[in-house]
DNA sequence: TTGTAGGCGTTATCAT
DNA sequence: ATGATAACGCCTACAA
């Protein structure tokens, strides 16, 4: 039999209110009944039914991390953080994976609502107009990580800069024939942005058929390499949307015997640990996903607080990490 | 003002009884009624609270998780297998890290308990008897995933054999120098015993100065392999308890000025897409996180439909990826 | 087929 | 300082 509040009630010979009350910590209670119902407790073993306490209360310490894969690398850490600072605040957290499934989205921030989440993070996805229509209509706080939105505050490094910083390495070291490799599910990108601003800022023209879209993934950036080798014109350096996509780009130089950095230069993203222990070792846009996720939830957590605060969207700083993969030309 | 099932009633102009029949698709309702009753529930946008159903059927469907830190390689792909099949299923997940702090995973198990999850699945962990005891008191059901279990069904590949056989690819390919680099968090190696197995069933007698306890990382594989290659007796072959070390060997070596595989093998674990992506691409032992995910997911619903059930633990196979960082000599 | 009412385990108000 | 009791939003006998 799982033990409720009447159980301990009758076993320390007081009322439930006295019991919630010291479950509670509610101080007007009495020293020596207090010992007697922490005896009970005790005893019993009694815990506090969390549902119940969460119906009565209309609160449910508990958030919901909506994001396409929690097993992408870019992600993990972040709800790592997310997971870390809410678990030292009280808060649990649910998470939800869309894998890019129609709806599935959607699905998501219902069940967010219905469960009766505290509030929502989203991570790290584009957000389509139904969704941020879905997110208004559930009236819970949503804080965005890892990603801009104009709808809901969000906590984000600047991938204009970053990119725009990493295109200016490239061309400071002699560069001018420069590549970008975007990620194909990318509506509107940063990344591209920065870079193609790079370029112009330095006088040179991009060329439209090196700014390539593929999967970001290894498989995705040894492709799109593997595409640009195969032409007659061919960049000397290569950006890369993530790490992973750098290193399936460098693989594909070797395989076309070009040495990386000293026939073909290469820039990855995010930092991920292979970037450090590939060789060559990857130079890449390094930032703290995990501090991005912290930061996150504590955004959340301040506008749990108090729904009627405007919270202001945050841009964490990012580092160009010089490695091994680019050369002076 | 959140709309309640009252509302919906009141809309519809019939007792809240018949509303909560047509949203659990209670046959016996009336088409009429029921119609009129739809038209409320989408002009009014109900949604139910699932908290105030889950303290009336005792059942939450939700179900959590406690693993050291999702943000690993090898714990994140079962945690999408979990959520995948799970979301599939009607059922959510709440994440509990650990971090390896002590009574963390205690108060994980009661929260997964207070916040009345309907089952536990223990991710990739080391179980001890004070966890064991604490997840035996909660009296709802747990699987243990990725490792194995005296106390609780698991399911998990065979790292006994796993190694075992990787031992004996080394074995065959003409080393007899062989070390192995084991987690310094795993009290009792089921690698190791493979391992040590397969030598002595070869007839070599195991170097205990070679079986070395680091952190399992890039770091700690580069630390091990350089301590190995500092002294007067070298091995000729490694073998590491996670791909991440082995790249990381493989650094080390090549910085003593040795290749990989020409002068020294090394056999990795988990197949992390590093080890493909890796040059020299990495043989190691692959397995499917992802459908030991599902799998754990798939026993634990089926325990929760019958907690009388006795489930049988499962093994999961693997296989032995050959690829360029092993040499025959 | 539909409605009434009690209860799920808490918290909190109002008496005492 | 303590106790009765009415919510919280829903489901489900039981009655009609």
């Amino acid at each position: 039999m799982v033990v409720k509040i009447n159980d301990v009630a009758k076993e320390a010979m007081v009322s439930i209110a006295t019991v919630s009350r010291v479950v509670n910590n509610i101080p007007i209670v009495n020293e020596e009944t207090r010992l007697r119902v922490e005896a009970a407790i005790r005893k019993l073993n009694y815990k506090p039914n969390a549902i119940a306490r969460s119906l009565k209360l209309q609160k449910t310490h508990t958030i919901a991390v909506i994001t396409y894969d929690i097993a992408k690398l870019s992600s993990t850490s972040a709800v790592r953080g997310i997971e870390d600072y809410g678990s030292d605040n009280n808060y649990n957290v649910i998470i939800f994976n869309t894998f890019n499934e129609p709806g599935k989205e959607l699905k998501a921030a219902d069940l967010a609502y219905q469960k009766q989440c505290d509030g929502v993070i989203v991570l790290g996805m584009d957000l389509s107009s139904e969704f941020i229509k879905a997110l208004s209509d559930l009236s819970i706080p949503v804080i965005v990580v890892s990603h801009h939105s104009d709808k809901f505050p969000f906590v984000s490094i600047s991938e204009l800069d970053a990119s725009y910083e990493a295109a200016c390495l490239l061309i400071e070291s002699g560069h001018k024939d420069i590549a970008i490799l975007e990620s194909i599910d990318a509506e509107q990108s940063l990344k591209c942005d920065g870079f193609t601003k790079a370029l112009e800022a330095a006088g040179i023209q991009p060329t439209q058929d090196w700014i390539v879209k593929v999967p970001i993934t290894y498989e995705g950036g040894f492709e799109a390499m593997s595409r640009l080798l195969e032409e007659d014109n061919t960049p000397t350096a290569v950006l890369c949307a993530n790490d992973d996509m750098a290193c399936g780009a460098i693989r594909a130089a070797e395989q076309h015997n070009l040495r990386v950095p000293d026939d073909i230069s290469v820039i990855g993203f995010y930092d991920f640990p292979i970037s450090k222990w590939n060789n060559p070792a990857i130079t890449t846009i390094g930032f703290n996903s995990y501090e991005l996720g912290r930061a996150g939830m504590k955004m959340l957590i301040d506008l749990m607080g108090d729904p009627q605060a405007v919270s202001e969207s945050m841009t964490l700083p990012h580092t160009l990490i010089e490695r091994n993969s680019v050369k002076r030309i």
